[in-house]
RNA sequence: CGGGAUGUAGCGCAGCUUGGUAGCGCACCUCGCUUGGGACGAGGGGGUCGCAGGUUCAAAUCCUGUCAUCCCGACCA
């Protein structure tokens, strides 16, 4: 492709709405566009490195076994109804009326469609296993899309299904899809971590997510998600999933009696850890959430943090969040109490489920809320002073520094980026939805299912966030969309033009994906937007070509040789 | 949904306090000149100042409302 030709607007300056790096760079070297918050044009470079990414991915999942297919993008409600998600979904989900006023939805994810294709289409344990596929726009109606491809509304999505007949063969099904991620993610020139996630919305039970590592601490904060992994073993999962062997800590207060005293103006644990010049792992820290619309209040030791996640599944939830003000004068009224946020506490309290975090059991004559602004129950006992609470599971988030729940070493923590997951559904839809098959013994059974998503746009996003430089992006051979290009230093020096286009028609005729800079640009710009696009590979035409020589240039390291023509054509076929 | 900020030409911004013919840089078009790291000169095109009301002789500027975008939080296969 000539440059001269190829629809691309490189920009001189960043764009003022882009946070992170990829973003920038995606924007300003004119791979994509804003049509509206979190839905963007794919422009001819950006759409040509999707389908690389794409074909990397199709390959392997056709080497994997799986079947490519494609299902509508709109969907009618009945299906969501029948899975029960049509009321759980949220806002995320992107509903809509057709003509007739019949709901519909925009697919956020297909495991209702795909269901109802298995349902229809699989009779006999005999077609199974199947594993189907499809590579498709999707829509979330995120309430913050940002950093552009990373966390778009509309993002290009592979996502895979299997159907298993029994739970060992949804494992293996799980195994051979780890396998080909794994496989896409380094083609892709992109190291990943498969770490062990909450499954969510989705339901099920075994996940994984592919973390793209990103160790960026002020910077950049593209890595969305919290990784723990161990520094020993092979133990990593992501914030909302992790678990950890806890450091021991001061858990007795070593009050003589419990009695109620003043705590003026100690809202926050740190606040009342200083007024009672003790540890904070002393105090029982009380939390009020609303999940589902029900308030919860939750029990955990002063000097650790809510897992909300977790605290949601403890309760089966879909929905969680810390209670207004609000909301908690309303449970205290109903009460009797009238405290506000800092003095809550678990006794005495009507109509509200109480949860504790396993770090609160071996407190001893510990501080607690008691129900009355500025002032707290210090040496209470559990059983004595306040009722233990009956539901005490894990609802802590890891930290830094906690060891690891399989060889006891020291957790670390790490940015990640998702750009894939394997869940092992099991028969959450394929019950719901009634998507049955007879086995061996005649007897009707459900699907034993697994999905498997790959975000195609976030991942090519993800390559952008490790492989860039201050002068623009570094694309991965792989996924780049022009492997090399030609650029004549000056389109007025017919020499010049000639080799550069003669160098470019040889390698299109070896079907080589070539650029030629025909533009009548001065060097710099040329040379500079060739950095900025981010093409692996540059040949540049000079003065030197008096001797019939040509600089080689690797964008990956910048580093230049100067080679004959016939060398630098070589290199390139070599290299391809 | 809470907190903060911003909407002026394709992009980046000034002008607003103190109302009086809408500006700058880049990009774009023409001509000249230039060609190894985002040149230079001359000329030119492009904007209902987010939108709707209001105040005023007069509104980008002041007031009210509204919409959009961005950041933080909450949230998130």
């Amino acid at each position: 492709m000539r440059m001269s030709q190829l629809f691309v607007q490189t920009l001189r300056e960043f764009p003022s709405d882009a946070e992170v790096i990829s973003h920038k760079l995606l924007v300003r070297a004119g791979y994509i566009r804003k049509l509206a918050n979190g839905i963007y044009n794919y422009l001819p470079l950006m759409w040509r490195v999707i389908k690389k990414v794409e074909n990397i991915v199709r390959e392997e999942m056709d080497r994997a076994g799986a079947q490519e297919l494609l299902m509508p993008f709109v969907q009618p409600s009945e299906l969501w109804q029948e899975s029960g998600r049509w009321e759980v979904y949220g806002k995320e989900l992107m509903r809509l009326k057709d003509r007739h006023s019949r709901e519909m939805c925009l697919g956020p994810t297909h495991e209702e469609v795909i269901t109802s294709i298995a349902r229809e289409g699989i009779r006999s344990y005999k077609q199974l296993p199947v594993n189907l596929y499809q590579i498709q726009s999707k829509f979330r109606d995120e309430i913050r899309p940002r950093f552009g491809l990373l966390r778009g509304r509309e993002f290009i999505m592979k996502d895979a299904y299997s159907f298993d007949a029994s739970q060992e063969g949804l494992e293996k099904s799980y195994k051979i899809m780890w396998e080909a991620y794994t496989r896409i993610f380094e083609r892709c020139g992109l190291e990943t971590k498969a770490v062990q996630s909450d499954s969510g919305a989705i339901g099920g039970s075994i996940s994984h997510e592919f973390m793209v590592l990103v160790n960026d601490k002020a910077e950049n904060n593209a890595g969305e998600n919290d990784v723990f992994y161990c520094s020993k073993c092979d133990y990593s999962a992501n914030s909302n999933h992790a678990v950890s062997v806890l450091n021991s800590a001061e858990t007795n207060g070593k009050f003589e009696k419990a009695q109620i005293i003043d705590t003026p103006d100690t809202g926050s644990i740190d606040e009342l850890a200083k007024f009672l010049k003790v540890p904070s792992s002393v105090i029982c820290k009380s939390l009020v959430y609303v999940i589902d619309g029900k308030y919860v209040v939750a029990l955990i030791r002063g000097d650790r943090t809510i897992e909300e996640t977790k605290l949601m599944n403890a309760f089966a939830g879909n929905e969680i969040r810390i209670a207004r003000n609000d909301e908690i004068e309303e449970i205290m009224s109903a009460s009797g109490f009238s405290a506000i946020p800092g003095f809550i506490g678990p006794k005495g309290l009507k109509n509200v489920e109480i949860i504790a975090d396993e770090t609160v059991r071996e407190l001893k004559n510990f501080v607690i809320g008691i129900n009355q602004t500025d002032k707290h129950l210090i040496g209470a006992n559990w059983g004595i002073d306040v009722e233990l609470p009956k539901k005490i599971t894990d609802i802590r988030l890891v930290q830094e520094g906690d060891k690891c729940p399989c060889c006891n070493s020291d957790l670390k923590v790490t940015k990640g980026i998702e750009v894939g997951n394997i869940f092992q559904l099991g028969t959450k839809y394929s019950k719901a939805m009634n998507a049955t098959f007879t086995d061996k013994d005649g007897q009707e059974r459900p699907f034993i299912m697994g999905c498997y998503g790959i975000g195609i746009t976030r991942t090519a996003a993800a390559a952008v966030e490790r492989h860039h430089d201050e002068y623009g992006i570094i694309w991965p051979v792989s996924i780049a969309p022009y492997l090399v290009t030609v650029v004549p230093v000056s389109d007025i020096d017919e020499e010049q033009m000639n080799v550069a286009t003669s160098i470019y028609n040889k390698l299109l005729e070896k079907g080589i994906e070539v650029l030629l800079d025909d533009r009548s640009e001065r060097a710099g710009v040329k040379l500079k937007d060739a950095d900025l696009i981010g093409i692996p590979y540059r040949i540049t035409v000079g003065k030197l070509i008096k001797d019939n020589l040509v600089e080689f240039k690797i964008r990956a390291n910048n580093e230049t040789q100067t080679l004959t023509i016939d060398e630098a054509i070589e290199k390139i076929c070599n290299i391809s």
